[in-house]
DNA sequence: TGTCCACGTCT
DNA sequence: AAGACGTGGAC
């Protein structure tokens, strides 16, 4: 297969005439390429601009990351989603601080053993920050390769993604690997897109491609289709007290680990049932006024929600929860997404006027 | 509305 | 090997 050799000069060009302006380009250190990929995993270019700079503000450096308490790595996170890649970071983060002398180890074998770092990223920041002759094959990369060889192998077979690396292993170009690797990577985000249509019109490599000049493009990648969700019915309270929300933390293991949520229960709750839900917080309610159905899907779950606004009787207590003001929504309890519906309701009978908060922000988005 | 991206990593 | 784990935007 060095008939893909062929590839490599074309795509370099082109890489450097239309190669984006991102953040994590500017300073390519092995810090600010491993923060990137993290971010990178499983999410856009588009939604980790907003949090890369920021993350990099609040710990610039592998010490600090290996310092920074929980609550305010998992809020720099929240939105981002998958938030055990932020633990994981920060997993890896001490290990470097204490086998490493807070660096990244220098080699594709080592970076492998840090948590949050599997085959991909350990290419991506072997290639990219440390230049050394390593493939980096992400969802972009398999599509293009497939299209490029119009091969038909199933991609969520894992043994189609060693023979891709093997493939571009085979060809890689030993001085340029970290340009070579985003150069793919890029082609698959801009050009070579998922769906339709590829704009094969714009492509350096469309003459080299077969699926291209077999008139197929769309065909590829072929891939197994996902599991269907399930559904599971949840009922959400917002329990108001002065002017603050209840909140409790999750589970640290799971769906959602160790971040903040509403207080729910299984289920879609009447208001009598509702009730004794509060009761058994260990709150009297006063009054409970329902809130509109909202849904919330994950990878494998969708959330369909009810909720009840609660007012409830002073004094209070009820040990599992903190009571949060709009400032410490904003700034100190990590929220998912999940719960933004709600919340928006809560901020909306609480906010005096119309001022700026973090979530009256993105509700105006 | 629903489907896809989204192999990325861990378990 | 297959399921768990978020989010939002494009179409």
């Amino acid at each position: 297969m060095q008939k893909m050799k062929r590839i490599v000069q074309p795509l370099l060009r082109w890489f450097q005439r239309n190669a984006r302006d991102l953040p994590w380009r500017h300073h390519p250190t092995p810090y600010r390429v491993w923060i990137s990929e993290i971010m990178l995993q499983q999410t856009r270019v588009e939604a980790v601009k907003g949090y890369f700079e920021r993350f990099l503000k609040a710990a610039p450096d592998i010490p600090s990351l290996a310092a920074l308490p929980e609550e305010r790595l998992l809020k720099l996170w929240e939105g981002l989603g998958y938030y055990s890649r932020a633990r994981n970071l920060q997993k890896a983060a001490k290990v470097a601080v204490e086998k490493y002398g807070g660096r990244l180890p220098a080699s594709y074998p080592e970076l492998l053993t840090l948590p949050g770092i599997g085959p991909y990223t350990a290419g991506a920041i072997a290639s990219i920050a440390f230049h050394l002759p390593v493939p980096a094959v992400d969802g972009n990369v398999l599509r293009v390769w497939m299209r490029l060889t119009a091969d038909s192998a199933d991609i969520s077979d894992p043994t189609v993604k060693r023979c891709v690396e093997a493939g571009v292993q085979a060809i890689l170009p030993e001085e340029h690997s970290g340009d070579f690797n985003q150069a793919m990577m890029e082609l698959g985000a801009t050009v070579c897109v998922p769906n339709a249509p590829p704009k094969c019109e714009s492509c350096p490599l469309a003459e080299l491609c077969a699926a291209h000049t077999a008139g197929g493009e769309q065909q590829y990648p072929v891939k197994k289709p996902k599991p269907p969700r399930r559904i599971e019915q949840r009922t959400l309270f917002l329990l108001q007290q002065g002017g603050r929300l209840a909140l409790r933390r999750r589970p640290p293991r799971g769906l959602l680990a160790s971040m903040w949520e509403l207080p729910s229960e299984n289920g879609a709750l009447d208001q009598r049932q509702a009730v004794q839900a509060v009761r058994a917080m260990g709150l009297e309610p006063v009054r409970l006024l329902p809130l509109p159905p909202a849904k919330h899907i994950f990878t494998h779950i969708e959330w369909h929600m009810t909720g009840w606004r609660v007012l409830l009787a002073p004094p209070v207590s009820a040990p599992d929860l903190v009571w949060a003001s709009i400032e410490e929504l904003r700034e100190r309890y990590p929220l998912p997404s999940a719960f933004r519906p709600y919340l928006n309701a809560f901020l909306e009978k609480t906010e005096q006027s119309g001022d700026t908060n973090a979530y009256s922000a993105q509700r105006k988005q």
